[in-house]
DNA sequence: AAATAAAAGGGTGTTTTTCCTTGCTCAAAA
DNA sequence: TTTTGAGCAAGGAAAAACACCCTTTTATTT
């Protein structure tokens, strides 16, 4: 019987091992590799073409070449490799990011082996497998409003890193050597670009969107 | 022979079977069960012998009742079950602290399969495993001087929570059904308890110490 | 019963933040 | 060439945050 092969990209060793001694237990798949970020990837898929698999399972939160990175990359250079994503987080805009670079699935790390068995089937014979969660969500971004990506400037990030700081404003201003009203107009453009209302607002904006990392 | 017998924890349900999958191709491991957090533990522990297991292998943060209450309850209960910490944090404090409620090991997700086995082997033979990591750690805690934990009360905590969303302290007195007089003296004693200097200071600390979740 | 600690609140004054508006410069677009 | 707009700077006023002083009441300890 011919087993489809499967890629594991994940920057957490044993996870991905683990998850590797799992997929094999599969009847009908084997891992062919593990990788430990994109970069390795890459590296393998234009050393040879024996290292192009037919699904990839892909972490999202990952150093040096993130998920969405690589998936793009992917769907640019082997269109018929299918990818997985795999990953802890639930947030709306991450699983559509990954969907949008091309991902045809999405699975949250606390799912049940058996799921993921499916998954897996699913993706190699229909080319697709979604949760209910990812089409409910794919059904209101359709019908919804795109929440319309926020440019950031340079200086506006840099800004923002101060602003999670204990520094004055004052302080901020003399660190970036800007007088403070100046300051004060970034601080006010980016309370009505983010729309938040204080500085607590633009600290936690910053968080969630790992501007700045606590 | 005789296979030792080993119960996985954690949350994420896909990682925790993949583990399993993995120890269960050890030659002296079994998998017992598995759990998706301390309570489920707890259960089974204290409804038959037959599930107690040689080693845990326990994640910390969990819902419901995390690694370290787990650990912590497991050592005053069954102090011959061997717990071995599996996180992928790496913070020095959360080491101590599950090494101090009595766990005998600590790996990182992102070790090696082989590296696994070999702690599991060392738990069981020689009663404890370390990586040098955790021993270097272990070496400067008993030289250095305790960080003295910092006690919250249960409404200065609440009062954090507040302080970490974008309402003002008037607001949060409203809230909290208290003068902002009160409010006031809640900040001012967290301020000096935490040794932070503003409103970000004590955001910050409550997302470094987990009062807040972004 | 006295001492102590915690919780809630109050007064006053300073500093920082926030909001709104105005003006300048430079560069790209019409 | 004029217009438009982004980026930078700044003033003034009001609101919020911060600092430090304090009293009263209610538990808890001794």
């Amino acid at each position: 019987m011919i087993k489809y092969s499967v890629v594991i990209v994940d920057d957490h060793t044993l996870l991905s091992q683990a998850i590797a001694a799992m997929v094999n237990t599969f009847e009908k798949f084997k891992v062919l590799y593990t990788c430990k970020n994109g970069q390795e990837l890459v590296d393998k898929f234009s050393s040879s073409a024996k290292f192009i698999p037919d699904v990839v399972l892909m972490d999202i939160n990952m150093p040096i070449m993130n998920g969405i990175e690589t998936t793009q990359w992917i769907s640019e250079h082997h269109e018929g490799v299918n990818v997985m994503a795999l990953s802890v987080e639930d947030e709306d805009t991450t699983i559509l990011k990954m969907l949008k670079v091309g991902a045809i699935g999405y699975l949250l790390k606390d799912t049940e082996k058996a799921v993921l068995e499916r998954a897996l089937t699913e993706i190699v014979e229909n080319g697709f497998y979604h949760t209910k969660n990812v089409t409910n969500l794919l059904m209101k971004s359709l019908s919804g409003h795109e929440p319309e990506e926020i440019k950031l400037k340079e200086r506006e990030i840099t800004f923002m890193r101060y602003a999670c700081s204990e520094l004055t404003y004052k302080e901020v201003a003399d660190r970036m050597c800007l007088s403070p009203k100046t300051i004060d107009g970034y601080r006010d453009v980016l309370f009505t670009k983010l729309n938040v209302k204080n500085r607590v607002g633009l600290v936690m904006y910053a968080i969630k969107n790992k501007i700045y990392t606590p």
